[in-house]
DNA sequence: GGTTGACCTGGAGCGCACTCGAGGTTGTTG
DNA sequence: CAACAACCTCGAGTGCGCTCCAGGTCAACC
């Protein structure tokens, strides 16, 4: 019966990240504090820390990089006062995910343009569908 | 005044690539041909070539890695009867694009959550939209 | 209470996709 | 025809984002 909080090995399951990654992300700086340790000094993810986290791996997966994450970690941390460069940080980063949506959007219509000319050429004898 | 073809400088301009990373999809087997070269032994790319390198890029572009495309590339210039293998690549590819245009646009959606958060928080005297 | 598996730190290693440098040849322009 | 830019090859270097390893501590179960 633990007392509070998720082991690393939890945490990573829940958010779908390595262990590695874990520790990497927390050492790197993109996390909003020290995940809090047990008395045997290992880690126990609360709450917060995995919503964070969610977080971080959104921003990831939509193409921000590490250093980017760091800098928005570092904004928050820093407690309120910059909601301003925090709001403007997330701005900018969903017009770059726009973008990209935007072109890869194009050159997917390009390639089942190039996937229909070999079905057409490849279909002998289909009535239709 | 040259004979036919691009310059390397010119097709990378074209192509919006620089001219290392041409050198370097050739070298690597991403293309269907050699370049071919004027007397001088520069290359000169020809419509073919340029459309080809296109192709590259959007497979790229859209995140094919560069070994995917290589085996693509393969395949065409094995030259007709592998066909099905080619629209075999594609289509999983095209899969591929799909389930991440998916998995990016909900977090996008949850970004701009975020977003609308910030932008409620800092609105302190704003009447509407 | 012993063993086995999870956890710790610090640092090295890796795969990917370029990018750059050295050292040399060619093309072009005044 | 001189000089300077663009091209060539081969190989090394870079940045990113993890991932793995060694060498050790800790926990949980029989």
């Amino acid at each position: 019966m633990s007392s509070q909080g998720r082991t690393i090995a939890e945490a990573a399951d829940a958010l779908g990240l390595s262990v590695d990654t874990l520790r990497y992300y927390e050492r790197d700086g993109l996390l909003l504090r020290p995940v809090p340790r047990g008395g045997s000094g290992h880690r126990r993810y609360e709450e917060a820390d995995l919503r964070w986290v969610e977080l971080v791996t959104r921003l990831r997966s939509t193409g921000m990089p590490i250093r980017d994450v760091r800098r928005y970690a570092d904004l928050v941390r820093a407690g309120a006062g910059n909601e301003a460069d925090r709001l403007d940080v997330l701005r900018n980063h969903r017009d770059q995910v726009l973008q990209q949506l935007a072109e890869v959007t194009t050159h997917l219509a390009a390639i089942e343009t190039k996937i229909a000319t070999y079905e057409d050429r490849l279909a002998p004898r289909e009535k239709s569908a």
